[in-house]
DNA sequence: TTATCTCAACTCATCTGATGACTTTTTGGA
DNA sequence: TCCAAAAAGTCATCAGATGAGTTGAGATAA
């Protein structure tokens, strides 16, 4: 077991054991150098490990604390690896989107308030209505990003937001096809709003279904390359 | 921007950008260190924070290598941190397992084999005849795992895996009422089973979901400790 | 020629010491 | 009591040295 190793697992264990909870701040990096028995440099490593898994903090000139360890927080550090996936590799993962989708889309039709419904209508009207082609992708995702909230899981909004943010990358709006590709996209919008409006779960549920499967048509067929800013 | 973040999205956009594929090797660190100007320690702690997120792997007296970027080695790398979330946050993401669950389960009813029905069939008997309480988890993991695997998806059994890994270290097996529980569980098995080698996924759906909403209440009502090895 | 062995070069792993930068607490004065 | 400056504590970063594992070229023997 390499020194890195100890030091990870040593502190993963010291939240895992309750010895420290959410929120709590660690001992000081000299403490746990000796308490560890590692070097500095591998006791910084292992903590840059547990950070970048969104399970501590670190705060310059005060501290290293456990994080609030909430699901979402812990979702998202899936942000910054989903977008680094080959396309070829991530139909399974559409497969997972789909389904989540479907399952927002079906919550937020049981329960969406009135002031919710005019704060979604809005959106789709704005979409319709977007000529330029930099708004019409961010409208979208506020779409989506609405019905995930609506539905009221946060880890569920996260998850599907870090989806949602790898399939905008490829810009399918900004193809030689994008028009015909935003007429069709639009309209599955459409239906999607009209189920939830509606309160009809399953309609929501099939429709939504149906806009990712169509999406992963498209990433099919065209294979756009990445955009890599 | 500090020197570790630096060396962090520089390693990252020479993924994104499409300069190394996966499986490919990164320039050694003393090159890297010049060409992203940042000293050894901050190099070595990005690397090992997009190593912890299963996207690069160092290999000792060899090199850094780009993973092989499989949606299922990155959701693998929620395993160390799921296992960490106090229960009290953890509702949100039973709901995720229930759906998936669900999922996983229609799918098996839909596509499984004659020699995958043997297999299964054995889990559930095994799991009934089960004395040993140590025995009955594991054959529990096993029988909704092969459920994951008959359905398709590498990345939602790894997925799930993880979710259920968090769920057996809760022991409700080993509760003063773990006879009754195992009681219930078996029969949500079976009923499970039923479904799926009849080959309807509805009834799967249902079945898996249940199941699920059964082990949240059971944990919601005897919030057990878990075990800290 | 082919197979195997040896060793040098290359690579990552770890430790140590020193310095800088930021935050929090304490302290002293108004 | 309030506020600002000082001090203490903490993480951030760099640089150098040494250890340990891997690899491939070249020597050697079959």
């Amino acid at each position: 077991m390499s020194a890195v190793d100890i030091a990870f697992h040593g502190l993963r264990h010291m939240i895992a054991s309750g010895r420290l909870g959410a929120g709590e701040k660690f001992p000081s990096e000299t403490a746990l150098l000796s308490e560890l028995g590692v070097s500095r440099g591998s006791l910084r490593e292992a903590v840059r490990m547990l950070s970048a898994l969104g399970v501590i903090e670190s705060r310059h000139g005060s501290g290293t604390y456990v994080s609030q360890l909430r699901p979402e927080e812990i979702m998202g550090s899936l942000a910054l690896t989903v977008d680094l996936l080959p396309l070829s590799g991530l139909l399974d993962m559409y497969e997972l989107r789909g389904v989540l989708e479907s399952h927002t889309a079906a919550q937020a039709a049981a329960r969406i308030s009135p002031e919710q419904t005019a704060e979604l209508f809005d959106l789709v009207e704005a979409m319709e209505a977007a000529a330029d082609p930099e708004i019409a992708p961010e409208l979208d995702a506020q779409f989506h990003a609405l019905i995930d909230r609506i539905s009221g899981n946060p880890t569920l909004t996260v998850l599907l937001g870090v989806f949602r943010a790898r399939s905008r990358a490829y810009q399918l709006f900004a193809l030689p096809e994008g028009a015909e590709i935003r007429r069709v996209s639009d309209h599955g919008h459409r239906t999607i709003f009209n189920a939830i409006v509606l309160h009809d779960p399953a309609a929501a549920s099939a429709a939504a279904a149906s806009h990712v499967a169509q999406t992963v048509e498209w990433l099919r067929f065209y294979q756009p390359a990445v955009r890599t800013p």
